[in-house]
Order: C-alpha cells, then structure tokens, then sequence
DNA sequence: TAGATTGTTAATCGATTAACAATC
DNA sequence: TAGATTGTTAATCGATTAACAATC
C-alpha cells in the first residue's frame, strides 16, 4: 500500500525523467512498456524503477507491464503538472531572458505572471509576452497579484535582499539561479537550486581526472 | 593517505559548493575556518565536510583548522578550474545566448572558442564576441580547432544528430542542455546535464505535496 | 493453464555520521 | 602544556538491488 509521504528526493528527482521518456514513447507510438524494457532505454535496473513508482501506486499489471499513456497521466498527476502556480521572475538579464522565454513556451505547473528588473534600459520592455516592470514595484504586485513562485536570476546581492522582501510578504518557493543560498536562510521554503557554475566545475573535473 | 581515484559523484557535486562559499569568505575577509563553523555555514556535517576534503589529501591543521585561501586554491586545483578546454557552443536561442554570454564572462575551466546555429537568422550575428557560424561549418571548424567539450543548446532532434556527428570527431564531453540523452547512447563519454524542465517539475511536485 | 511481469520483502551496497586517537 | 580541531576508522543510516510470491 503506497504512500504519497517521505518519498525521498532521490526518488523525486528521476520522476521527470520517466515522465520526459513516456512522453517520447508516447510520441513513437508505444503503447505497452515493461520496467525491464524501460531500464534498458534509461540505464536503471528495472528493480529501482518498479520501486520508485510504487511509492504512489501500483500503475502496472502483472504479466503484462505498463500502459505507456496511462503511466505518463499518472506520473504528470504526481507531479502536479495541471497546476497553473502563479510565478514571478526577478532579473531579465541573458539568463532570465531565457528562463522568461522557456517558462511562457513550457507551462508545466507554472503561470508566468510578471518579470521585474533594476535596471532602466530593461523596464518597459516585452518579454515572454510580458512587459518588465520596475522592480520597485515588487511588493504592490505581490500583495495584489499573489504569486506563489519565484525565480531569481539576479547577482548575489540582490538575491539575498529579494529573498528577505519576498520570504516577508510570504513567498515560500524558490527556482535559483543565483549564488545565494536561499534554503539555508529560510529553512521552511521550498527551493531547487541550478548552479549553472557548479555544474559546470563538475564537468571540468570529470574531464581532467 | 587519500587517493583520487574513485572519489563518488556525490563528493565532487558538493566541491564546486565547497569553492563557492569559500570564495566567498575570503572576499569578506575571513583567513581562517574549521569543519565545524563550515558545516554550521553550509547546512552539512563537519563530518562529511572533513571526510570530503581527505578524499584529496589533507588540507587542514589540527587544533586550528583550514586557511581559508589556501584550501579555495586546492579546491580550484582539484577541479582543474585553470584549465582552458576549448569549448563550442551549440545552439544560440534564448539559453544558448545565455550560457554564451555566461561562459565569455566567467571562463572556470573553459574557453568558448565557436558558436554555431541553423538559423540564417542568427547565423553572422555576435555573441560572447564570436560570430555565429553555420552548423555546416562545424565539421571543418572542428577538425581544425579541436574543441574538447561542446554545449548543447538544440532541440532533442538537433542534439541527436549533432552529438553523433561530434562523436565521430572525436568529441568526448558534452554540457547537455537539451531532453536527448547523450550519456546512454555514448558511455564513454563525460556528460553534465542541466534539465531545466526536470528541476522546475520536482518544484512543483515539492510546492504541491 | 502457462508465461510473464508486477508489487513487495529481504539482502546488499554505498554514503553519511559518530567517535576518537593523532597532533598542531 | 592544555585546548582545539583535524584525519581516519567504525557504526549507522538510507538507497539500491536481488529475489520471489502474487497475479494478470
């Protein structure tokens, strides 16, 4: 009998993975996949992937494996990829142009509703069907328009000074890409970091050792 | 007496932390730390912070601790942040433009030496003080440059194509932007991927549960 | 029914934490 | 020297894998 609680993040973090390659076999056509055949294409064992759906549900039948479709709505389920989460982006430099972009074309649990920035040459301008506002008016669109989520692609400093100001008007989730380290100062928030940098660093060592 | 070999992924993924914080501290002007104050800094164990560091040898002194600059200089050894790979950059969209930017600025360990896209669009236009070339000049560029790492900003598609093309060149280590999964089809070679779509799903699953 | 494959329990493996002797 | 903190070994914890009974 499955339960939805303490599932771990190393569980979490290959859900959408599966969901990325069901949708793909969806895609080709495929309507029936076994655990062993999905190990094969993703590098798992089959064990690891029986186990790690099973902490929601058992989605499969014995003997016969998994319904492709079936598994894809239910993993998009346990993900809450339906949700519509009001989100805001904080700096529309290269990055958060990018992130604007993706966010407005993607559309997985998030709305995008609002983009801010410092600096002049920015504000005013569209982005991801949006029109950057003036950061200054952060906190009025906060109370006003309520968002749940928010994405910082700002340097350091400003992430550190934008967090405090969100996390006080009671923003609780965090996409980072800053080099501020959000979930150690604000422990009950909800953050996944991407160190673009780290990643990076990684790379290059696995290259020269 | 530590050995580098074998090190496991989960220690070299907190190294580039380790080197961030510590950057950090010695630009505010701390000389000196122990595992302890570290560990409270960072949200981990002196433990495992220690136990990290012994797997390259031994970086501190017992009874006072590490020297802040001395233990960033090992760390930035360790990775081989003096390295100059020559990277090229696959893909100039929105993420593509980016990363771009971003390698120009911060060059850890590479150095962006070609940008390439299918666009007429885009092709000739300036990023990161390149211009941006033809993917069908990739080839001749390639045999002629020998680039080490290349980063995939394309479609699934593209990437598919490309990386078996850079393969054949003798490529060996990717920076994977895009949904295609470079290290199944290629095991021997070093690949880092960033899925943004993966890392903004697990926080709508954590938003949500 | 026989064959296949799941769901689930038990065994193994690896990573993290605790403890402490070595030593600055 | 006494106090502090490392380096390192041993204990614990959690995640992965193997095995197999349940069942389609």
């Amino acid at each position: 009998m499955p339960r939805r609680e303490n599932v771990s993040m190393s569980v979490i973090r290959r859900l959408p993975r599966y969901y990325r390659f069901l949708r793909y076999l969806k895609k080709t056509g495929v309507t029936r996949i076994s655990s062993t055949e999905l190990s094969a294409k993703l590098g798992l064992t089959a064990s690891q992937i029986r186990q790690d759906l099973n902490c929601f549900g058992g989605f499969g039948q014995q003997g016969y494996g998994y319904i492709v479709s079936q598994l894809c709505d239910e993993i998009a389920n346990i993900l809450s990829l339906s949700s519509q989460y009001p989100a805001i982006l904080l700096g529309a430099g290269n990055l958060g142009s990018a992130i604007g972009a993706h966010m407005s074309f993607q559309e997985e649990g998030f709305h995008l509703i609002g983009i801010f920035d410092q600096s002049s040459d920015r504000i005013g301008m569209e982005l991801a069907n949006l029109k950057i506002r003036d950061v200054a008016e952060l906190e009025k669109f906060c109370k006003k328009e309520k968002p749940v989520m928010a994405i910082f692609c700002v340097p350091r400093d400003a992430a550190a000074e934008l967090a405090e100001k969100l996390y006080g008007l009671g923003i609780r989730s965090f996409w980072n890409f800053s080099h501020y380290d959000i979930a150690m100062q604000y422990p009950d928030a909800v953050v996944e970091s991407v160190h673009l940098n780290d990643s990076l660093m990684t790379l290059c060592y696995r290259i020269s050792n």
